[in-house]
DNA sequence: CGTTTCATTGACCCGTTTCAAGGGCTGTGG
DNA sequence: CCACAGCCCTTGAAACGGGTCAATGAAACG
């Protein structure tokens, strides 16, 4: 009872952030945005590990991360991992217009809670002329997707493993920030460096003599699951981070 | 004269190859597949080096490459550069939904013939329903894109030089054979390896050591712009290529 | 409290980069 | 027809960034 309350509240408040954010990303009410939430009404909680949406699309699930974090990777035979995008609070998930992106696999990295947004997805799908909101709220979203996934590439093919860390804490950072979850530089990071590495095409054993190096540089401070940026301007130019709306 | 007739010549087969790639890519007829070739009739030729599409968006053109290649790219102040993505005969450029991806920079990489499709963009935005069987050529072509993506991701994270290779090679094999531009392991290939290099996040002394062992085992041969890959079967395992329509 | 997961550190190795120089091909102008 | 310039490919030697292996600590967990 305490702990379903406890739930209602944290949600609204999520929800007030979210419908904030989707606000001012595209040209919808606050109230459409609350609308477009209210429709993903069910939560689901999810433990670390656990599957969002496995590669051949079946079974895959649409939403909503309300908290938690997940990714996209995808899976070498001889086991090596590349993670193509890390999903954070206030993140959808499968919910962009198409069919669902084959061939990359979502994975619970942290306890999650999921607010289904399959009833949804699928009512967008069979008839599109009836969210004109939603439709714009999630294209825009997968073209911010998009351009991300572009900075990824650039990361991976040409900073140095010292920008990479530095560029990917920025990114975290500013989508953290736009929800209004972090501010001064400080925001939840519940990453292990694994998972770190497996993003940045790194070794385990590297990232972290690379934030060492950063904490040496005071650029960066990091308690459990906790991370702070200093001197943001330096850290920015350093690494060429432009954020992206 | 004898010059515009051969252009007419070669603009007819390579319109068949494309309006076939479409038929077989989306639930189309030929017919629909050819009309639509017929709304971009307008040809323009540039030569290398000449920007498609600006970062800022502003005089992006929207169209077909018929012949010749051409990249996305994003440079780093220093001047490093990463290759985003490769363009070759019978892509689009620009024509996909939606606003068009900010960030990123189109530019010739040989001599390039362009059929230009700004009128067919505009009318597809300002009608949708007009063009039903064109925006869902362009939708999966977009999604194709995207995978492309996400291949290139795991390439640039998680593979060697020699895989990256390999596999970058097969990627473009494959598509050239899709087109009917290629066969038994052979396709044009008009690029330096510097090209190549920028793509793959490698140096260009690196690229080509890359390709002389590539050659010396056996699975490669080059010759001024032309590829011909052996072994495909050896080369698709050991890079873990994995074609996507 | 054991057990597991995660962060940390050192030593060594290897893939890749950098620097530098030479060679081949193509186009151009004398 | 030759000479030259420019671009691209090739090669070697040396340096370096980052990976691998292995062991220890520290914290979270049941």
């Amino acid at each position: 009872m305490l702990e379903a309350q406890s739930y209602t509240l944290h949600r609204r408040s999520r929800a007030e952030q979210i419908a904030s954010r989707l606000g001012r990303l595209g040209r919808l009410t606050e109230g459409d945005a609350a609308h477009l939430l209210e429709q993903m009404p069910n939560l689901e909680v999810l433990p670390a590990g656990r599957d969002l949406a496995p590669e051949d699309g079946v079974g895959a699930r649409a939403g909503l991360l309300l908290s938690g974090w997940a990714c996209r990777q995808r899976l070498l035979p001889d086991g090596r991992r590349q993670i193509i995008d890390l999903l954070m609070p206030g993140d959808f998930v499968g919910m962009a217009p198409g069919a669902p992106l084959q061939s990359t696999w979502t994975v619970c990295l942290t306890r999650v809670e999921f607010a289904d947004g399959e009833a949804l997805r699928r009512s967008m799908a069979d008839q599109p002329e009836a969210h004109p909101a939603a439709r714009q709220v999630f294209a825009a979203l997968a073209r911010l997707e998009q351009v991300r996934l572009l900075d990824h590439v650039v990361r991976l093919g040409r900073q140095t493993a010292y920008e990479r860390v530095a560029h990917l804490l920025l990114e975290l950072y500013e989508r953290a920030r736009l929800l209004g979850d972090a501010d001064g530089g400080r925001f939840s990071l519940p990453l292990t460096q694994e998972v770190l590495a497996d993003a940045l095409g790194l070794s385990v054993v590297h990232v972290n003599r690379v934030l060492q190096q950063l904490r040496r540089d005071g650029y960066v401070e990091l308690r459990t699951g906790q991370a702070r940026l200093l001197n943001l301007s330096a850290l920015t130019r350093l690494c060429d981070f432009t954020p992206s709306v």
